[in-house]
RNA sequence: CGGGGUGUAGCGUAGUCCGGUUAUCGCGCCAGUUUUGGGAACUGGAGGUCGCAGGUUCGAAUCCUGCCACCCCGACCA
């Protein structure tokens, strides 16, 4: 059984999920392959497959719990270890953590027009604080209707209106600035269709919120964040990004400016990674926030906002994972080597763990999280199996067979392949092996992607280039009509203009118009 | 909200068209014995409101009606 990987990589990352495996009428071919790319993301191609994989999170009677989804402890761990890569990232570039509330008063959205267009569609609102038993007694409860609130409150879905209702009363003077908060939260969107780590009506994430005297150095900011991002998403996650700015038509509601960096998943979709906002002057305008500068003019301040979210755990999988499970880079793997001992006789045992104490003692020395799993009840061969679709980089075999040769086996997971090495300097040879997986995750990333970027000139072109996936790149007239005509067309979307890209003269590939730059045409999550 | 589909044990399923003994099989779970270098074998055992409610019938998982839930496609989505 093939998707048997993927049902217990679920359940490992995330608890009460189902598998459903959509019955249709033909009966045939059942065992088709499930790939490890298309567990989240359903086999695009799914007329191929008989089954398609999806899962749900456990709706028990409730369904306002939709799309909501419950993370497994190894699942958070990884989620952990995002957090303090990028957490480490924030401190490093002066910026200080803090937390504002989850509920929003309803007026708090009406004040910057953008935004509420933005999210009204999306939000939850809470209406009362209070139940009572059902009225017409019939067993259950109802809301109060003498607890219903004055005004609602929103989840909030972002935490723009509530925080920069806050600085108001934070800055006074220039002196007051820059303020550079970040906050780790969870955030409420409603969306109507959810799709597990990728877009979840519930899920935690990271928002800075940063306040600044000049436009320059909140431009700059953004474009400093960004790199952040990139920089995490390139050296941590093994993802190569694609780092730019939105199309006015993909930007964040109530932002002058949207930056983001794109990744390219396994099946040549796009996954917007994170994104960084310059917000101009919107947000302070509507809450009201000035400061006196030093030429004791009163102005208002100059905004940013960035965040990521649990988005980047299914990005992860779906950048890295192959038919085995899940394929960690090292350096956000919880579970960095696992060690497996083989032994039959107690004697054997004892040498073995003598051997792996060793090993482990000097990995740990080193920074490097190591397991050891010498459970009775499970076999080697099981064990293998269960460390590969949890996506644990290295594993080593100590046997008692071969451990009277001084040898131990070293498997790695990026590729699946195994060798023996002595004992003596293992632990430096498996530090190096940490660093090569990393390397090589990023390579064969960056290398997918490179051979499924395409430049495309004509429309004709386009439309063939769109269905193979991946990313093509095309000169854009830069109007709005343009853009959605596309998309309306061919559901691609322009991903990002990057940053990098190089002047040059075209016309545009649908209307003809001149261009000046080409920008990425993608479809995307 | 529109179109299409599905509900049988913890999970995955057979049986439904064409009603008929005690609802099938696999995984998992429990007990015992033998096992351990790529998901062990055998024996025994536990586990079920057949989504819910009505109806037809001597008899309903199966037929009819209504409801509920979920999934897929669409609308929606930085």
């Amino acid at each position: 059984m093939n998707n048997k990987f993927t049902y217990q990589l679920i359940k490992h990352l995330a608890d009460y999920f189902y598998l459903y495996l959509c019955k249709t009428k033909k009966k045939t071919n059942t065992n088709k392959k499930i790939m490890a790319k298309d567990f989240i993301t359903r086999a695009e191609n799914y007329s191929e497959w008989y089954n398609e994989l999806v899962v749900r999170a456990d709706l028990a009677e409730n369904s306002a719990v939709r799309g909501c989804m419950v993370i497994k402890p190894y699942g958070y761990a990884i989620w952990e270890k995002i957090q303090r890569a990028l957490d480490d990232m924030f401190k490093e570039t002066g910026h200080q953590n803090a937390y504002f509330p989850l509920f929003i008063p309803k007026s708090y959205f009406e004040r910057e027009a953008e935004h509420v267009e933005g999210f009204a569609k999306e939000c939850a609102v809470v209406t009362h604080y209070r139940l009572k038993p059902k009225r017409d007694g019939t067993p259950g409860l109802e809301p109060d209707p003498d607890a219903k609130l004055e005004e609602e409150l929103i989840v909030r879905p972002t935490s723009e209106t509530i925080i920069w209702d806050t600085y108001r009363g934070w800055i006074k003077s220039y002196r007051d600035l820059p303020i550079l908060c970040n906050q780790w939260a969870n955030v409420v969107r409603w969306e109507m269709r959810t799709r597990m780590f990728l877009r979840t009506a519930e899920f935690l994430w990271q928002e800075g919120h940063t306040a600044h005297a000049t436009s320059e150095e909140a431009i700059e900011e953004t474009k400093k964040m960004l790199e952040v991002y990139a920089y995490f998403a390139e050296n941590f996650m093994a993802m190569p990004v694609l780092k730019g700015i939105k199309s006015p038509n993909e930007r964040f509601g109530g932002a002058l400016d949207t930056y983001c960096i794109e990744a390219m998943m396994q099946d040549g979709k796009a996954l917007q990674a994170g994104t960084s906002h310059f917000l101009g002057q919107n947000f302070a305008k509507a809450f009201d926030v000035k400061f006196l500068s030093k030429e004791n003019k009163l102005e208002y301040v100059w905004a940013t906002s960035w965040g990521v979210s649990t988005r980047l755990i299914g990005g992860l999988i779906m950048c890295h994972s192959d038919d085995n499970g899940l394929v960690l880079p090292p350096k956000l793997a919880p579970i960095q080597v696992v060690i497996i001992p083989i032994a039959k006789t107690e004697e054997q045992q004892a040498a073995v763990n003598t051997e792996a104490e060793k090993i482990m003692a000097e990995l740990k020395v080193m920074g490097i999280s190591v397991k050891y799993d010498n459970r009775e009840e499970y076999k080697p061969g099981w064990k293998f199996n269960e460390y590969e679709f949890k996506g644990v980089p290295v594993r080593i075999t100590i046997g008692a067979r071969d451990l009277e040769q001084g040898i131990i086996e070293l498997a790695r997971r990026d590729n699946l392949t195994k060798e023996t090495i002595p004992i003596e300097g293992a632990s430096q040879k498996v530090a190096k092996l940490l660093e090569d997986i990393q390397e090589n995750l990023f390579n064969k990333a960056l290398s997918f992607r490179e051979n499924n970027t395409r430049k495309v000139d004509t429309w004709e072109e386009f439309l063939v280039e769109i269905e193979k996936g991946g990313f093509l790149s095309c000169h854009w007239d830069g109007t709005v009509e343009t853009e959605k005509k596309i998309k309306e067309l061919t559901k691609a979307t322009i991903r990002c203009i990057p940053l990098d890209a190089i002047e040059e003269e075209g016309k545009c590939i649908f209307s003809g118009k001149p261009s000046h730059k080409r920008v990425i045409f993608a479809r995307a999550y």
